[in-house]
DNA sequence: GAAAGAACCTGACGCCCGTCATACGCTCCC
DNA sequence: GGGAGCGTATGACGGGCGTCAGGTTCTTTC
């Protein structure tokens, strides 16, 4: 993986003029992250923009107690978490690899408030880009506030199969192609690891999906949305 | 309440440079709304980035069985939501004013584009802007994690101690000067009215909270962020 | 001041869900 | 090949919670 193809795969810095990609590119560093590794860590001091090239990550936030939630599952091209770095604060969550390889890609805060402050497209497309982040973490808000484990699974994994799914081989529902352990899903819906397996448990019982290595098939799509959709 | 006192209310627009807000004014427009009256509605076409400048607002997003979610509870000097804005989109949520009255300032979505593409300190101050309600949206996700009713009522009435609360007078816990029926706790914490009813009940008979008109009174701010912070 | 509607409250019931314990299978490392 | 650790799974149990029904209190409007 070079430069050049990372920037390709981000579409913030694709749409960069030449100019200011000639002008940010000395200061970009990209590397790989082994799967579990983390990117940062809560309460590491923040620096750099970070853009996620290739493979997913999850941001974690921990509370005292040592529950922990996945606030955001990121997929390639994504821009990571900027309050902390905007605020030139310690970040407040953790960024881990989920699967691996991951690539990510870094930009100095400097030479992005440079960039910024520059206007033009530049800036414009920063801000299409950090609201489409919010529009993904209100909907995250919308997914947790059931009542109903099974309608928060449901509600993820409709999410999940939009933003990410393909046609299963021998077309044969909605392949996802990302690897969440149990663990993985209970810290994403709010709930604990044995109902989470129960409930994926039921869910393939009962014909709706399918676990299988590096990922899970969704076989009634639409079963699944009556789930999440239900009041 | 005039656009002079109004600017001066919302942090972004008190930060620009006399430049900028000159040429901004003449498209501001500056209105108050009633109670629970609507400033959008889900499906609205966007037009106008909106700032809050007095009073409460809640965003609401509903689902297909009718269910409700409050994703954010937004305060004086808030930027509300922009991700619809940002995209030419109609709005995914509604936002509505929680107890009167409410002013809001909107400037055209062309204009703040002009202003952001110029750059200088507006684009700078813009993007620290949306980066903190990006970590506001994070922290909801986080409240709204725990699989125990109790303990997403007692994270929500924490954060709002935290960011609305004063002293009550008489020097007797924090008072939050916030109306909120038990239906809106129902929808910020992700369950049913009875059952917010319930906690409320038991936390005030439990000496940790005290409803009030037009608000409430946390008398016991510690039992509450133990509640909160338990696994 | 009365009526209507909204909001708060309580009871009963059944099931969902968290907690604790335990077992099994798979992967990785020595 | 065996052991350790991780991940999946199941059982038992008690309490939390959603659902439905009905009652009380407060606020608003006429």
């Amino acid at each position: 993986m070079n430069l050049a193809e990372a920037c390709r795969a981000v579409p913030f810095l694709r749409e960069l003029g030449e100019t200011e990609r000639l002008r940010l590119e000395p200061h970009m560093r990209l590397r790989q992250v082994a799967r579990s590794e983390a990117i940062w860590n809560t309460d590491d001091a923040s620096r750099d923009f970070t853009f996620l090239v290739d493979g997913r990550v999850k941001l974690v936030k921990t509370n005292e107690g040592g529950r922990e939630t996945i606030v955001e599952l990121c997929r390639p091209g994504d821009l990571l978490c900027t309050s902390a770095v905007c605020a030139f604060a310690p970040y407040c969550c953790s960024s881990l690899a989920l699967d691996g390889p991951v690539w990510v890609l870094t930009i100095p805060r400097r030479d992005i408030f440079d960039l910024i402050e520059r206007g033009g497209a530049a800036a414009l497309s920063w801000m299409v880009e950090t609201s489409g982040r919010e529009a993904r973490l209100t909907g995250r808000i919308e997914q947790l506030s059931s009542g109903h484990v099974e309608r928060r699974v449901a509600a993820l994994l409709c999410d999940l199969a939009e933003r990410a799914g393909t046609s299963a081989s021998g077309g044969a529902g909605t392949w996802i192609p990302i690897q969440l352990t149990r663990q993985d899903l209970a810290d994403l819906c709010g709930t604990t690891v044995e109902t989470a397996i129960r409930v994926m448990t039921r869910l393939s019982r009962e014909g709706v999906v399918r676990s299988a290595a590096r990922g899970l098939v969704i076989l009634n799509r639409e079963k699944l949305l009556e789930i999440a959709r239900s009041i």
